[in-house]
DNA sequence: CACACAACCTGCGAGC
DNA sequence: TGCTCGCAGGTTGTGT
């Protein structure tokens, strides 16, 4: 379900509904998750939640003792919903709140988490090798210009790294490079300026345009009420091998980078 | 250090 | 109908 624009619609989605709210139990039906879920994070029952923030794909519930982080992974959902709602297969986590609600996290294919960081301990565990955000001014052209220089990677592979960048999943890194007219397999060092500042750029947009959109609903991902996000009828390339582009209608090739899927134009992106 | 690749899991659709 | 195969939105760990 998500990169970094899913992951910003459900934290608009549940943030109303659990902003402020005293934290009951924390119920955890399935330990073995990406890591094992922490019995630490016991830690932040009685505590009230004083933010619902983002940093990379994790989600970030803070208290007064620590804060809970909790990653999607590949398919993870999570929903706010009546604490007594019978559950369902891979309900593995719920967050329970003083109101009768409870943040249910539903993951298949258990790459998620949930983890808990104390306050008390300064290491900052998953969050310390991240690179910048890529919607903050610190991911501009020429930090992408320096920071690919000398490196031999394929430029799609370079920014779906995340101590370069964060949260550019396969979805928008394959949509960036359309729009910057940039071939996936391109040696990350021989970007020129000119393509650095275009691919900042277009990360960027195609991610704040995502968000708008209510994200990209491929099966499963629904907005916190239930809606799927438009974004998908938004694709260029992802998904669309063997189509024509969109622009000059040549048929779109696909090829497999790092086990993942690329589909570039292969007249539109040199 | 830089890079390639396997590993972690379940579910689904395609092909036989 | 039911089997096997390949593929799926992510990240880490190992090996060369």
């Amino acid at each position: 379900m998500p990169e970094l624009p899913e992951v910003e619609v459900c934290r608009l989605g549940i943030s109303p509904h659990i902003d402020n709210q005293v934290i009951t139990d924390v119920v955890v039906r399935q330990r073995q998750l990406r890591w094992p879920v922490p019995e630490q994070i016991a830690e932040a029952i009685g505590e009230p939640i004083l933010s619902v923030s983002r940093r990379s794909k994790y989600l970030i519930l803070k208290v007064s003792t620590g804060s809970i982080l909790i990653h999607l992974g590949m398919s993870g959902t999570i929903r706010v919903i009546d604490s007594n709602l019978p559950t369902i297969k891979h309900d593995h986590v719920d967050i329970g709140f003083g109101n009768g609600k409870a943040l249910r996290l539903n993951d298949p294919r258990r790459f998620g988490a949930v983890l808990w960081l104390s306050n008390d301990v300064d290491e900052q565990g998953v969050l310390s090798k991240l690179g910048p955000e890529p919607l903050t001014d610190d991911f501009h052209a020429d930090y992408l210009f320096e920071k690919s220089r000398k490196k031999l990677v394929p430029v799609k592979t370079f920014i779906m790294n995340n101590p370069v960048v964060v949260g550019v999943g396969n979805i928008y890194a394959n949509e960036a490079l359309f729009l910057s007219g940039i071939r996936p397999t391109k040696k990350a060092g021989t970007l020129t300026k000119k393509q650095c500042a275009l691919l900042t750029n277009n990360i960027k947009k195609v991610l704040a345009a995502a968000i708008k959109q209510g994200g990209t609903t491929l099966k499963d991902f629904t907005q916190a009420d239930g809606k799927p996000g438009y974004f998908a009828q938004s694709l260029n390339v992802y998904g669309r091998a063997g189509q024509p582009c969109v622009t000059c209608q040549t048929t779109l090739k696909e090829v497999r980078q790092s086990n993942r899927s690329s589909v570039f134009c292969p007249s539109c992106q040199k």
